[in-house]
DNA sequence: ATAAATTTAAACCGACCGGTCTAATTCACC
DNA sequence: GGTGAATTAGACCGGTCGGTTTAAATTTAT
């Protein structure tokens, strides 16, 4: 049951100042001020920084296919209303924590996609785990004639969610909302029947 | 007329650089290493490398801009076969480049929207200005009843093309042109009257 | 109670960072 | 051809980077 410092607190807040300034930008010291821990703590939980930025890949999106599930899955509404909820609820997320983060996924994928094949790599396969979720209750709202069955379910919800992080990226350099409840209205409009 | 070594080709070299790896991930050394140049050289031409950034976004995105003018004025097709024939041919040029470098200005915001005010704010401009742009000849396209006329034209320029940067990073991590082949033909099936 | 194992603590390391400095070179102009 | 300004050249600087090390403190097991 532990000493002072325990492992999941130090990766919730690498993810937190990962998310906000980028993988580079955020150095070994940041993190250790950031949750109080001396050098020789870190060491004994992560072999290396990037081995840490691995499993705030890992913890991060598992929180997040988590909590896409459980709000998707409040079977009272009608699937599309669900996946709009999901958004409208990630907007407000975003606004709570002022708009100056986004997804963490999305951010490494831009800044590591050059460069760092593991974490790369490691963020993009969380991506498609993700999209399997959404894309199984495209399916639903498919089924159910909500959406246009034209497309592919999983390829719309691809589209639904890479298009979400451009409208994310738009948020972040604005530090403005705006731009996320546009690409709800806008997006939502196209897509249903 | 110049001395051995000229401005101009440096800071194209560092929008190659900055695109692939990133604005912390490049340090000056590489950029002295890419284009063979002593670093009191780069310092004459630059205050420092904050400085040299905002250089590269202004080239980059003027040539960008020029480049996409060029591609939506061919006045021979209809507007909206011009705005298409733009992004097909976005698509080829990040093809040539190996899909591996993406959008610098996208990529900036991404990376430094949390942090760095003055270059974040400067690419944000020059994303608008190009939005200006895409958004007259959707403006035209809907006049000729060829994109749903619903939307406001500036509005889906800037959904079209933060949509299209997510695409791009779903290409960089992927390495793989899939992803904006699908976004083409998903958002033109969407749009369209 | 004590020994073994683990975690905490921070000083320390070489490498590299962005940036400065001084000297040699090259150019434009008289 | 000489002169002053601009450019080139790279050694050099303090600071910070990721990471190591050694010892003290703490927890667990006996």
């Amino acid at each position: 049951m532990g000493y002072k410092h325990n492992k999941e607190d130090i990766v919730l807040a690498g993810s937190q100042l990962f998310r906000k300034q980028g993988y580079h930008n955020v150095g070994i010291n940041d993190i250790l001020k950031s949750c109080n821990i001396p050098k020789g703590s870190f060491y004994n939980f992560f072999e290396s920084k990037e081995d840490f930025a691995a499993q705030v890949i890992e913890q991060y999106s598992e929180n997040s296919i988590a909590y896409v599930k459980s709000l998707l899955e409040k079977k009272a509404s009608s699937p599309l209303a669900r996946i709009k909820g999901m958004y409208k609820q990630m907007i407000q997320d975003n606004i709570a924590e002022g708009c100056s983060q986004g997804c963490l996924i999305g951010n490494l994928s831009v800044e590591l996609g050059g460069t760092n094949d593991r974490l790369s790599t490691h963020a993009n396969e969380k991506f498609m785990e993700l999209i399997k979720v959404i894309g199984s209750v495209i399916e639903e709202a498919q089924e159910k004639g909500e959406i246009k069955a034209e497309q592919d379910p999983h390829e719309l919800a691809e589209y639904l969610h890479s298009g979400f992080f451009g409208a994310l990226t738009r948020m972040k350099v604005n530090r403005n909302p705006v731009y996320l409840n546009k690409w709800l209205k806008l997006t939502f409009g196209l897509i249903k029947s």
